[in-house]
DNA sequence: GTGTGATATCTTTTT
DNA sequence: GATATCACAC
């Protein structure tokens, strides 16, 4: 195989691509080819004759190792690709740990608990020790025992250590030890992994047992490692000794786009690298490929406020494109309707496809004033992340029969669907269950099933019912190895009752939620009969036989799958994507507006307490302008509803941050009294029909916008005035055209051309970049 | 044990 | 504005 590939890569890229073998460390800032130089490494090292099964290449998100599956194989032009051990650390591992999870006690069918799952067993477990709820609150509980898991930090470890145990006293939550104990008790009963437990036991998995370790340090000969500033003490310590053999490790990231330190990210693995393999090379990814020097720039400016950091210096020779502007709003909705208004003049001057445009914000909740003004406007958008396909109610409670199926002794799904539909087992029933499933160890599966020895605990009537309950489910077991996934899954569906009690439900949430099952035995069904899906929902391969198209294949990473991972929204029509600024780490954008730019919801109010918190912040905003190649767009409201009522807010700290010769700033505030308020700036034709032709274009902020900054859009283009009908001008993408007619004025002129090519396009010369010809 | 309606509490970010 | 929990009637 040759490698005339990496002519395509520039000097320190193919640097980086060639060193392959021993410790290897890519600093690769914003847009400079991260994503590139790891695919060309995989590519060449295959090319210098390396088997793919030797190739461990661990990712952040499923999809950007399905994306990486892809690049490669583009680049070695044959299948190859497939084989390499691709994935997140949570899948690669999960998978490892139902293989080798036996030396841990763990049976190969262990189910993964998802969040829902881990505050769901939480807050039951703060009942059973009569705790108090609010000052136990299972997000907190979970967030501490998760910390600690992360850091390695068994609970036996946790009640011993002394700072540990000031610092629960000190928060007045002592108990948490004692809770973290019960959980992972409750986990192992249940034959259950959270996602911390999968990291943790991988590394318990590699410490105490060395057969393991010195095979899989075997398989794993070259190990690369994409976003290395988010992994966390577990993951560090678990790459390090998989790398010990060989060293063959290459890390690639970049400090100054760290932004899960709030899960455990450690800073310190990257800033650490050195220390851990001195005799490392580091390669520096310096040149941006991606944005206009504008915003090279200004993220540039606003990262330099930070000061943990890697020296680097981010550099581009693209353009040096528009300038950043900052928008100001009144009210949350008219923040909405300002950037959905401007989407759509851009769209529109520019032709421009829906999937150009992004809108990033800080948290899920902001997603609903852009969804309200897109479809207004009638832009299709698509949210990615907040409540993912697969954490909906009714898909949960459909899964968690399956998971029974699969698990029988996993505890979540059994509370979850024993009397789901309705079959007369209540909480009373269930308390004393869980009382006894305690006292006697042993799984509330097991008791189930030896019902008739309980006695006079349970009264006849609730015996038969769950001997009933026992029946069913017994019977779908024993279908499982049987029938294919569809089958089985269409069977419980119906069996159980669960799509006939939706089918009912004519409401349109029931009627939606009727068509999530429906997707969702679809999803199944194409799992079973598509040939060429050889893999699990997340991208992992599953044996070729048709035999092993059973519904535990199909459930088992089910659970780390999050909706960006939804093959069918990907393979989508064209569409505005609005995401939170952490979902989109790694994409780009051409046009990217960065939403309620506000103190306390960007930088959040849970983190201005401390410097390091501030700085991750920071780092979420630099994360956030680099996504775009354009144009960036900042913006934010003076006044938001916060659950409910309405509160007043000050605009972020960082849009001072920003260096003043990249950015136009809003003119100054306009006086705050209630009259303001009301007659802020409305569209002029929120009243028209989705589909009206022409419409008049509406400056969204214009009114709040300084008007030194009209002034500046239109003398930009000032050597246009003296278009007229008949001058032939040049459009950079529709070509040459002759002017029809020229109307409106100042900001708003907009000009009719017949371009040669591309037809007769309307224009608005704020935008378009035309060139006079004669 | 079930179903209904009132009410407190909630929101960072995600594998 | 949404969801989980509680009180109450059946």
């Amino acid at each position: 195989m040759s490698d005339h590939f990496l002519d395509e890569l520039n000097e320190s890229q193919r640097k980086a691509v060639e060193a392959t073998e021993g410790a290897v460390m890519v600093i690769a800032g914003a847009g400079s080819g991260k994503t590139r130089v790891l695919t060309f490494r995989v590519a060449h090292l295959m090319s210098k004759g390396v088997d793919p099964f030797n190739i461990l290449c661990l990712t952040f998100t499923n999809k950007a190792a399905r994306e990486m599956k892809d690049r490669i194989t583009n680049i070695i032009g044959n299948t190859e690709g497939k084989n390499i051990w691709m994935g997140t650390f949570h899948s690669i591992f999960a998978k490892i740990l139902r293989v080798e999870g036996g030396r841990l006690g763990y049976s190969s069918n262990y189910t993964i608990y998802d969040t829902a799952d881990s505050k769901n067993l939480i807050k039951s477990l703060v009942k059973e020790f009569n705790l108090d709820e609010k000052t136990y609150a299972a997000s907190n509980v979970l967030s501490r025992i998760s910390g600690a898991k992360a850091n390695l930090i068994s609970w036996q470890e946790y009640q011993k250590n002394e700072d540990i145990r000031n610092e629960d006293h000190s928060m007045r939550r002592p108990f948490i030890g004692q809770i973290y104990e019960a959980y992972q008790k409750r986990c192992f009963k249940a034959s259950a992994m959270d996602f911390d437990d999968i990291l943790f036991n991988m590394y318990i998995l590699l410490r105490d047992h060395a057969e393991v370790l010195h095979k899989y340090q075997k398989i794993f000969k070259y190990i690369l490692v994409d976003e290395y500033q988010d992994t966390n003490y577990a993951q560090y310590l678990i790459i390090k000794s998989l790398a010990a053999r060989t060293e063959n490790i290459c890390v690639v990231g970049d400090d100054a786009q760290s932004i899960y330190g709030f899960r455990g990210a450690n800073i310190q693995n990257i800033l650490g690298y050195q220390k851990d393999y001195p005799d490392c090379r580091i390669f520096k990814l310096e040149q941006n490929y991606r944005s206009t020097s504008n915003i090279v720039n200004a993220a540039n400016s606003v990262i330099a406020n930070n000061k943990a950091q890697i020296h680097k210096v981010v550099w581009t020779k693209n353009e040096e494109g528009d300038r950043i502007r900052v928008v100001r709003t009144h009210t949350d909705q008219e923040e909405g309707l300002a950037v959905a208004h401007n989407i759509f003049e851009t769209k529109m001057n520019l032709q421009l496809p829906n999937s150009d445009f992004a809108i990033l914000y800080r948290t899920n909740a902001q997603s609903r004033a852009f969804e309200e003004s897109l479809r207004r406007l009638n832009i299709p958008y698509r949210i990615y992340g907040g409540m993912s396909f697969y954490q909906r109610k009714e898909i949960k409670d459909l899964l968690a029969y399956f998971r029974l199926v699969i698990n029988p002794d996993d505890e979540e799904a059994l509370m979850r669907i024993i009397n789901y539909p309705a079959r007369g087992i209540g909480k009373t029933t269930l308390e004393k269950l869980v009382i006894l499933s305690n006292d006697n160890n042993v799984s509330i599966w097991k008791l189930l099933e030896n019902v008739s020895s309980l006695g006079s605990i349970l009264n006849s009537g609730t015996k038969e019912k769950i001997s009933a309950f026992l029946q069913t489910m017994k019977s779908f077991q024993a279908m499982l190895k049987k029938k294919d996934a569809y089958e089985l899954a269409h069977h419980i569906a119906q069996t159980t009752g669960i799509l006939r009690e939706l089918r009912d439900d004519k409401t349109p949430e029931g009627v939606s939620r009727y068509e999530n099952i429906e997707e969702l035995l679809n999803a199944i069904k194409d799992f079973v009969e598509n040939d060429e899906v050889k893999e699990s929902p997340s991208g992992q391969e599953i044996p070729d036989e048709k035999t092993e198209r059973t519904l535990d294949f199909f459930m088992q990473d089910i659970a780390l799958l999050t909706d960006a991972d939804d093959k069918k929204n990907n393979a989508d029509t064209d569409r505005v994507s609005l995401m939170t600024v952490h979902a989109a780490k790694g994409l780009e954008f051409p046009f990217v507006h960065i939403v309620g730019l506000e103190e306390n919801l960007f930088p959040s109010a849970m983190a201005i307490q401390t410097r390091n918190e501030l700085e991750e912040e920071r780092r979420l905003f630099y994360v956030a302008l680099t996504r775009a190649k354009t144009r960036a767009m900042l913006s934010y409201s003076l006044s938001r509803y916060k659950w409910g009522n309405l509160q007043y807010c000050e605009p972020s700290r960082f849009i001072e941050e920003i260096s003043p010769e990249c950015v136009e700033l809003p003119g100054a505030e306009p006086a705050r009294t209630p009259k303001s308020m009301q007659t802020s700036w409305k569209p002029s034709f929120t009243a028209a029909k989705p589909d009206a032709p022409a419409r008049k274009p509406v400056q969204p902020a214009g009114k709040l916008v300084k008007l030194k900054t009209a002034e500046k859009m239109t003398a930009g283009n000032s050597e246009l005035s003296g278009l007229e009908p008949g001058t032939v001008v040049e459009h950079q993408r529709f070509g040459r055209g002759k002017v029809i007619s020229i109307e409106g004025n100042n900001e708003s002129l907009k000009a009719t051309v017949n371009f040669e090519n591309a037809g007769s396009k309307q224009l608005l010369l704020k935008f378009a970049k035309l060139t006079i010809i004669g």
